[in-house]
DNA sequence: ACCCGATACATAACATGTAAACTATCTGGC
DNA sequence: GCCAGATAGTTTACATGTTATGTATCGGGT
């Protein structure tokens, strides 16, 4: 563990180095997530359903409900709610599976397609235009300190 | 609390730098997000509500609630709501002020700072066991690129 | 064949974020 | 004074995340 205790005089606002590095990653992330729902807003959409297509669209088959839930890092409850978001918009497919009848398959429909490939540019837009004064080597260092951030932790 | 992080890592022909870092940001926060609302669920607080207290005890005086709201970057629906969770839960007071009668006046009671002073080394703990195997170098970097995106941002 | 634990979802209850509309109050210009 | 517009908060409606719990179905061991 680094020196905390040096680094705990003066730090203003912050108790720790890396109490002040949870805070950047949290509001950079709150602003970047903020935008994005912004823009997919401007398409009716929200950024979980955006999140589910995405992933539908991806994967190119059908899908069960919690392997969806699965790759978006989030838990079944969310899911059965955006699906069935998704479905009153007329994206998806969802489709009691024969095999197994506990499980339920989705889909993206032609539309959903239609919708992401409208947004497809605008997105990578977005991104663009919020990295512009990064430079590539420094979004590459970024990239790999957070992923050595989420891969070291144990749960 | 899914805890599950799949990194796939596929390149679609519209994928950049740019959005795998916004996504890098994105996962990065959710995970210590949830890690924190754990720690903080185990005292009955929610973040929100943590960070309304937090606000109060760093501010040393009243102040108004949109005051805490701007401070928090969030809208004044969300902060009426938690002022009134923390009120129904005695850890502040909320007072109309006399100068003007729109303006109501919140502030952290004892039972508050209390509760904060009994989270201070756990949450300090968290952050630093998180950032744990991150030199502090790579920290510093980190919070400058990361500061950089945040104020080169236009809106 | 039957029961029991696991699995796939759904539902309920709660907290929070957002936008839009509403109330109360203040303030500057007439 | 009075009124129009601004400001501080609240309320409402909607989407989502969380945990706890319920329901249907599957599957293995006896």
């Amino acid at each position: 563990m680094p020196s905390l205790k040096s680094e705990l005089k003066k730090r203003g606002d912050f108790d720790s180095v890396e109490q002040e590095t949870t805070l950047a990653i949290l509001r950079t992330s709150d602003l970047l997530e903020n935008r994005l729902a912004r823009l997919l807003r401007e398409h009716g959409l929200t950024p979980s359903q955006y999140n589910v297509l995405r992933i539908l669209r991806g994967e190119g088959t059908a899908l069960p409900c919690l392997d969806v839930a699965q790759r978006m890092i989030q838990v079944a409850p969310a899911i059965t709610r955006v699906v069935d978001q998704l479905l009153k918009l007329d994206y998806i497919t969802k489709t009691q599976s024969s095999q197994d009848r506990r499980v339920y398959m989705v889909d993206i429909k032609p539309s959903g397609k239609k919708l992401l490939a409208k947004l497809d540019k605008p997105i990578l837009n977005l991104h663009a235009n919020t990295m512009r004064h990064i430079s590539q080597s420094d979004q590459k260092t970024l990239i790999r300190i957070l992923e050595s951030i989420r891969d070291r932790q144990s749960d």
